[in-house]
DNA sequence: ACCCTTATAGACTGACTGGTCAGGAAAGAG
DNA sequence: CTCTTTCCTGACCAGTCAGTCTATAAGGGT
């Protein structure tokens, strides 16, 4: 128990929240007038926990892929075989066309696409979150290869690459407000792949 | 002729210039002082001319949708087999990551993952686009399985939704600074659809 | 020459930006 | 209880945001 006033706050709570908020807005349409809206927080108290606005995100960004690519880990160990979970993997990318206030689509794609090469430190963070995703994908190819529900015709490595960027094209369409049929018809001629 | 004091820039130039602009920085990181130094203009020429900021976005977003869909109509004139262009138009969205300045991807897709569903009329824009590019690729499909270049064997509405799916999907890897080679790769094997 | 119309320059607005700071409040330690 | 340490409230900062307006400039029509 460390001296002095404790927190009125939970830190990774408000760091859920900060992210949430980044997520639908982007890093340049997140102001600091609504992260302190959305977690709570006073002024001073955000910038003496998670530091300024870029520190912030940069966490943000670091939060996010941790609870994502250990999601991605777990549903892996809960699928019957490596191709269930990659079907459900782009399946559940797809449905956040459902999501309530329209789809988020993922923080790590948007923020490549917002930022570009513009930032180096963020670069590099969604370069490692994509490296992530990647081997999650490769790992699950792995399986569905040996359990034989994958083609064994193609390397691991680059099969995952093609469902990373498969992923990334169909969330792109899901925000654009492609029609949904099209964009199943899409997701299903991706999987086909994997045949 | 109309009367009055005649225009001391070209608008059509102008709304070049501030396309580029909101190409590499989004909207949100576009600012009206950013917008007036790129195209020389003033502010009271800006507004007069093109509105305020979302209308200017607006008639940018158009300027982009009409030269890029009607250069890829041309190329799929020039282009030898309805595949060629296909491959064409694929290898030009990767050839992205070697542009001056870093990879800015493409307007349409940039701004779909910028906006998602929050403004309907940027929706409309989109998804307007979204059709143009599907329109081209069905043409380029169409024209692929007739001079058997293109397997016959996928309806060319589908596989069109799944090769815009694929570009914005590889863009967002450039963008996200995945590894040449790795995209090279996820493009190659996106284009084995076609067989 | 004159007027009429349109375009431009640039000052100005109020709201909001991200960021800082001083002073009060709340706990544990002595 | 007092002291120390930390946290929080809220005022404050300069700078920038998008957008408006007034005054002047520059052309054509008559």
């Amino acid at each position: 128990m460390p001296a002095g006033r404790p927190r009125q706050f939970d830190p990774p709570v408000a760091l859920g929240r900060a992210t949430d908020l980044f997520w639908s807005r982007g890093y340049e349409g997140t102001s600091l007038q609504g992260l302190l809206a959305v977690t709570g927080l006073s002024r001073s108290s955000l910038y003496q926990t998670f530091g300024d606005k870029h520190h912030l995100f940069s966490q943000c960004l670091e939060h996010y892929r941790e609870k994502t690519v250990s999601g991605m880990w777990q549903r892996l160990e809960d699928a019957p075989t490596g191709r269930a979970f990659v079907e459900l993997t782009m399946r559940r990318a797809i449905d956040d066309r459902h999501a309530a206030g329209g789809p988020r689509g993922c923080l790590v794609l948007n923020t490549a696409t917002e930022f570009g090469h513009r930032d180096p430190d963020v670069t590099r963070q969604v370069q490692a979150a994509l490296s992530a995703f990647r081997a999650v994908f490769e790992e699950a190819v792995r399986r569905g290869q040996a359990d034989g529900s994958i083609t064994p015709s193609q390397s691991p490595q680059q099969l995952a690459v093609y469902l990373v960027a498969g992923m990334g094209g169909l969330r792109t369409l899901v925000k654009g407000g492609e029609v949904e049929a099209l964009v199943d018809g899409a997701c299903e001629m991706l999987l086909t792949a994997l045949d």
